[in-house]
DNA sequence: CTGAAAGCGCTTACAG
DNA sequence: CTGAAAGCGCTTACAG
């Protein structure tokens, strides 16, 4: 019987077996240097260790010197819902490293992030994941507040800190041929909705095939996952006569769907609608919606593996910057079709 | 200039202007008891470890003696997307209180959970919430794993572990209704497919009604979450020929939708559908999905006050046993509709 | 092959 | 009001 905390430690084992602490420590934490503890007292103590149930104190042994083998991940709580498949896909990695990872979610203030960061930086996590700089308010400050952390990865490129590393989704590039495949189609008034800077982009696509391109056709909204807000943003975007709505994510899309049919608008023969965040369940709505698929798990295990490589690198060497674009994949499904002719187009 | 780790401590502080550590300590830690150092000192302090951005090192701190104020949070990656609205939940009630949380996400294997027992108990935390141990292949075993954590608190009931606390949805309560329900409407052969051991309810609510039951109705399947899968679902469930579907999720809802549409079939009036896990998208949907919801945040809440109650019991006190049913709701919608009498039906 | 010493950064008694 | 001592459980040199 133990006194008042029943965990047995160290020098339990080692008064059982009448060794030293360090023999002990030794065997159960053997260094890549030579063996230096002979077979039979290793065999012994390791039997007790099991016996006794041993688990080593992680917080002594952080405090002794040993460096932990902790990802902090930095994540937005309001962030699309992908962040399940990209958690998943991290902690899947990081085990396969022999890293383990810890999650500060984080909210819309400035403050929480501060809180995870003071909390990691106290724990001595030096390998940083952060997935939580792309509020448009603080965007440009929350990179900063991450240089106290030796080796730190941002999934989507941060603003204004050029001596990041990041993995991000190809997202200028595909969605430029998203608005170029709806031209294709015949589409002309393609309105678009998106947090993201996307206007020059989408202007380029029109430049490109020789269109002409009104400022109108971007509409900067916040939130489409609720009946009243789309029915409001419906309301507000039928006026431009669109012929196609690139939406933010699958679910956006769904109900634009749901209030354009009651609007008496069909899909996609009088609009047609992309969406720019593919989900499982776009495939089970009718119509399918066509979406950008990101690979959201290769940006997941690229983002793993870089704070793997780097955390190698002796503490006197530079890290080395990665910079990285992950390809993504516009599926096309049914919810966009070739423009009929009507009267009044923007030929 | 500090020397390799530039990051300063409390010695820092304390020769930097001639006081002992201890005093820095003091006021950058002050104790319920009584304040213990002059204010002009205190305000000295204060200043100098601003100044200087001390961060307190939480290691060393904790293995001094001070407990540590973070929930361990075990929840396992394969769960319902649900998740995000539970986490989003704890974490927001946690930091109300001053706690953080630490996740443990799990996968289907018991060697993941007892990795993250390992790395919780190591690191000294004795707070913690468990949502992965409904594995129908462990779910007796893993709760056992929790009995070295002195606060817990499970979400839904574990099984062959009467001593728990424990918050969950109600769920046997709400199902029952939700049968009734469709009985009232007219259905007779209402199949469930479902992961719990739901054939008692179901049966209780034929028997309530007078109806005859036939365990049939009950389809044991594992995932209905692509096309593929839901469509051999269908096809093993049409011979029942079922006047209502009750499936695990909208998501699951909705995909059954697609495929039975393709058979023909419409939606309600030739087969109701009714979703035992609401989603924000099953609004969208056409037909809206009827389903039952759960109120996961009240639960999430629920389950960090518990713990934050428990906590402040002191070490030599038993904690109190919470067992608690948050009430569910069934939510009407579109897809489910009173029955239409058709030839050969068990009425 | 094994052990005694020193120390990680902090806190908790206790003594001035 | 302030400080010197002891210790948390472990590890890293170093010495036998």
């Amino acid at each position: 019987m133990k006194k008042r905390n029943s965990k047995i430690k160290l020098s339990d084992i080692a008064t059982e077996l009448g060794v030293s602490i360090m023999t002990v420590s030794q065997v159960l934490n053997p260094r890549k240097s030579s063996v230096r503890v002979s077979e039979e007292t290793a065999a012994k103590v390791t039997e007790t260790a099991k016996r006794l149930n041993y688990r080593p104190n992680l917080v002594a042994r952080q405090l002794a010197g040993k460096s932990n083998n902790i990802i902090g991940i930095i994540i937005d709580s309001q962030a699309s819902v992908l962040w399940q498949t990209v958690l998943r896909q991290i902690e899947q990695s990081a085990t396969e490293n022999g890293f383990r990872i810890q999650i500060g979610l984080v909210h819309d203030s400035m403050e929480s992030i501060k809180k995870y960061i003071d909390d990691f930086a106290g724990y001595g996590i030096t390998n940083i994941i952060c997935m939580a700089h792309s509020y448009p308010e603080f965007c440009e400050e929350i990179p900063q507040l991450f240089k106290i952390f030796r080796n730190v990865v941002f999934v989507e490129e941060p603003k204004n800190f050029p001596k990041a590393s990041f993995v991000s989704a190809d997202f200028d590039f595909v969605f430029q041929k998203s608005i170029e495949y709806l031209l294709d189609l015949g589409h002309r008034r393609i309105v678009c909705c998106s947090n993201k800077n996307i206007s020059q982009i989408h202007q380029a696509a029109y430049k490109k095939r020789g269109f002409l391109w009104d400022k109108n056709f971007i509409v900067d909204i916040a939130r489409l996952d609720r009946y009243e807000y789309v029915l409001e943003f419906i309301n507000s975007v039928l006026p431009l006569e669109p012929d196609a709505l690139v939406v933010g994510s699958d679910e956006s899309a769904m109900w634009c769907c749901r209030v354009l049919k009651e609007k008496g608008l069909k899909i996609p023969d009088d609009i047609s609608i992309l969406s720019t965040s593919k989900w499982a369940l776009g495939d089970a709505f009718e119509p399918a919606i066509t979406a950008i698929d990101y690979d959201y798990e290769k940006i997941a295990k690229r983002a793993v593996e870089i704070i793997v490589e780097n955390s190698k690198i002796p503490e006197n060497e530079k890290l080395k910057q990665y910079n990285e674009f992950i390809p993504a994949q516009l599926i096309i499904r049914e919810s966009c079709s070739p423009v009929t002719i009507k009267k009044g187009e923007n030929v």
